[in-house]
DNA sequence: ATGAGATATGAAACATATTGCATATACAAT
DNA sequence: ATTGTATATGCAATATGTTTCATATCTCAT
C-alpha cells in the first residue's frame, strides 16, 4: 500500500496526529496524493500493529485527545527500502477521456459543452495551484535538497495541468474548425 | 462505475464478447483506461442483470462458447446521459511523486538512479505509443468526427508522456547541477 | 442562544480493483 | 512429445478506497 508509505514519509519529517496527516493530504499541501481521514486513521492503526510507528497520547482540554504517531526503526527501514524501489508507470484511468472518445454518440453542441466545462475545471485547479497558497510549506524544508524536491513536485502539478489545458484547447479549436455548422451527427 | 460506462461505450459501436472487450482495454487500443478480464466479466454480468445489455450465446467448436453482449435501449439511454454529465478532475495519486518528494532521506546517487529509471519507463511507453501499433483501429472510425475524437485521445497520451519526460529531465538536470559533488545527505 | 466550522477519532457498509486459481480446446513452435 | 500462446469464461480472496454515520468539545459569528 502506497498510502502507508506516504504516511511513513511524513512521519519521517516529524511526528504527526491522524488529523494533522489528513490536513497535509487533503489541504493538498503537496499535490500528488489524496486520502480521506477514514483511510488515514485505519492505515495508522495498522502501521502501529506492524510496529512501524508508535503512539503517544496527548491529553487536551481545548479539544479531544490527540494521538501522536512517531516513526520507529522498523518503519524507517521500510520507508528507505520503498524509496529505493524502482516504480513502474501508474495505470491510466481517465474518465474524461472515456467520455471524450465515445462522444460521437452526442451532438456537436454537447461535445463542445463538455470540453468547455472541463477546461473551466482545469483552469480553476491551475489558478489554485499558481495562487501560492501551497508554497508556504516550502519554508519548512530542512535542506536545499528537500526544498528542491518539494518545489519540483509542485511544478509537476502546474506543468501537468498546463499541458492538459493545451491539449483541451487544441481539441476545441480543431473540433470547431472541422465540424461547426453541421450541428447534428 | 465508470468501467461500466466504458463498456457501454464500446457496445454502442458494435456487440462484443467479454474477451473482445478485454483485448480492447488491455491491448491499449485506446490508452485511457485499463481493466482486467475478471473485472470486465463481472461488470458485464451486472449490466445484464440491470437490463442494460442482452446476451447472445454463440456455439463454437474451435474454441469455448462465446457470449456476445448487445447494447439495448436502457443501456443506450444510460450511456447518453453519462456522456453528457460534466466530469470533475480525477484525484491525483502518483506513487512516483510520493517517492520523489520524500527522497531527501536518500543519497544523491539513489535519487538520480530513481529519476533515471523512471525516465526509461516513460521513454519505453512513449516509443510504444508513437510506434503506430495503436493507430490501426483509427480505420474503423465510422465518421470523420469519430476519427477526430480517437486521434486526439491518442495524441493526449503522447503529449502527456512527453510532458512527463520534459519534467523528469528538467529535474535530473537541475538536481545534478545543484547537488552533485556532495553525495551524502 | 443558535448554528457553523474547526478540532479529533473511528466503525461499518459499500464500491471498486487486483491477484490467484480453475477449466477447456486448438494451433504453432521447439 | 511438450511447451507456449491464443481463445474463452468465471469464482474467491484480498486489497484498497469512498461514503455514511457517530461522538464530543471549543470558538466565532449572527
Amino acid at each position: 500500500m502506497s498510502l502507508k508509505h506516504a504516511i511513513l514519509g511524513f512521519l519521517n519529517m516529524k511526528p504527526f496526529s491522524g488529523y494533522d496527516l489528513w490536513k497535509l493530504f487533503n489541504g493538498s499541501v503537496n499535490n500528488y496524493w489524496s486520502a480521506t481521514h477514514t483511510q488515514i486513521y485505519k492505515a495508522l492503526s495498522e502501521l502501529a500493529e506492524e510496529k512501524m510507528v508508535e503512539v503517544e497520547v496527548i491529553q487536551q482540554e481545548s479539544a479531544p485527545n490527540k494521538k501522536i504517531y512517531h516513526l520507529v526503526g522498523l518503519g524507517k527501514k521500510e520507508l528507505i527500502a520503498w524509496l529505493k524501489t524502482p516504480l513502474s508507470l501508474p495505470p491510466v484511468r481517465d474518465k474524461f477521456l472515456v467520455q471524450f472518445s465515445f462522444s460521437d454518440a452526442l451532438d456537436d453542441r454537447d461535445i463542445i459543452r463538455n470540453i468547455e466545462s472541463y477546461i473551466k475545471r482545469v483552469e480553476e485547479k491551475l489558478n489554485n495551484l499558481k495562487s501560492g497558497h501551497y508554497t508556504d510549506y516550502l519554508k519548512f524544508a530542512r535542506s536545499k535538497r528537500e526544498k528542491f524536491l518539494w518545489e519540483n513536485t509542485l511544478k509537476h502539478g502546474i506543468q501537468s495541468y498546463e499541458n492538459e489545458l493545451r491539449w483541451l484547447k487544441g481539441c476545441l479549436r480543431g473540433f470547431k474548425k472541422s465540424f461547426t455548422g453541421s450541428d447534428k451527427k
